[in-house]
DNA sequence: TAATAGATTAGAATAGTTCTAAAGTATTGA
DNA sequence: TCAATACTTTAGAACTATTCTAATCTATTA
């Protein structure tokens, strides 16, 4: 409970209050070792089992949402039902193991490009996202 | 009505039998000058326009995912609430308009990419697929 | 501490997709 | 050709992810 106030901070400049409950999607979120691919139910699961406490999916999704419109989570383009989230926001890019149905992140300066077409008039470049699916070697 | 032998074939090949409401989904999808991206909402209402006729979206739903398994149609990796499709089974790229919501096809031989990270082990890459996100010069 | 502003929640509403069961249509074998 | 069978289509039910709503609860402020 040492750095409540990291997740203070940063609720606080996504214009939120801190409360109990985003208190709790805070920790699951931003309190790992590493970063992580999520989607709702897993956060919803994760409350249950970590804290022993059932928080509502509208906070959850509300609290997500709010996160991701501020840039401390990233959407991530895949297709499929249910919509995933990246605690990465550098960007980057995604391994997609279709076997596991699992995602792995691969670093921007692991991925070069050397070549793209010329973009159409008007627009510009947002991002390139690269995903390599994987499978495995039957 | 001249070419419908070519769509009994594709059902036929994909175990399908030729029915009315199939040969018209057939005549939408692979009856255009270009390939093309959509969603399974664009063919019912496109039926409706071009035949004045009404396909459940079941039958819709049913044909596209039997094309998609035999590999006719390719479901399109984006985020969203909808299934995209591509009638461009040949493995490229997009363009994705984050303004207007739409995609446009970037050919394999147009995009270049010289350097990607070792794949996990037990592991092979099934496809590599770049998503070029772009938007307005403002 | 009272008033108020914001948060949480259960459940309703919505949207995309799949399932189901009944009715329709095509195919087969006699 | 006809009946039996197999496959299709369809409307609507069911299901799932997500958003909305309105009532209750909680925190903040004066």
């Amino acid at each position: 409970m040492e750095n409540l106030s990291k997740y203070k901070e940063k609720l606080a400049s996504a214009g939120l209050r801190a409360t109990k409950q985003r208190l709790m999607v805070c920790k699951l979120l931003f309190g790992q070792k590493q970063t992580f691919h999520f989607n709702i139910e897993d956060i919803s699961r994760l409350a249950n089992k970590s804290f022993n406490k059932k928080i509502s999916l509208a906070t959850i999704y509300n609290t997500v949402n709010e996160f991701k419109k501020k840039g401390y989570l990233k959407e991530i383009s895949l297709k499929g039902n249910k919509t995933f989230y990246d605690t990465n926001t550098k960007h980057h890019h995604h391994f997609y193991d279709e076997d596991m149905s699992q995602l792995m992140d691969i670093e921007d300066k692991n991925v070069s490009i050397n070549y793209l077409p010329k973009i159409p008039n008007g627009k510009k470049i947002r991002s390139v996202e690269v995903l390599v699916k994987i499978e495995d070697i039957k």
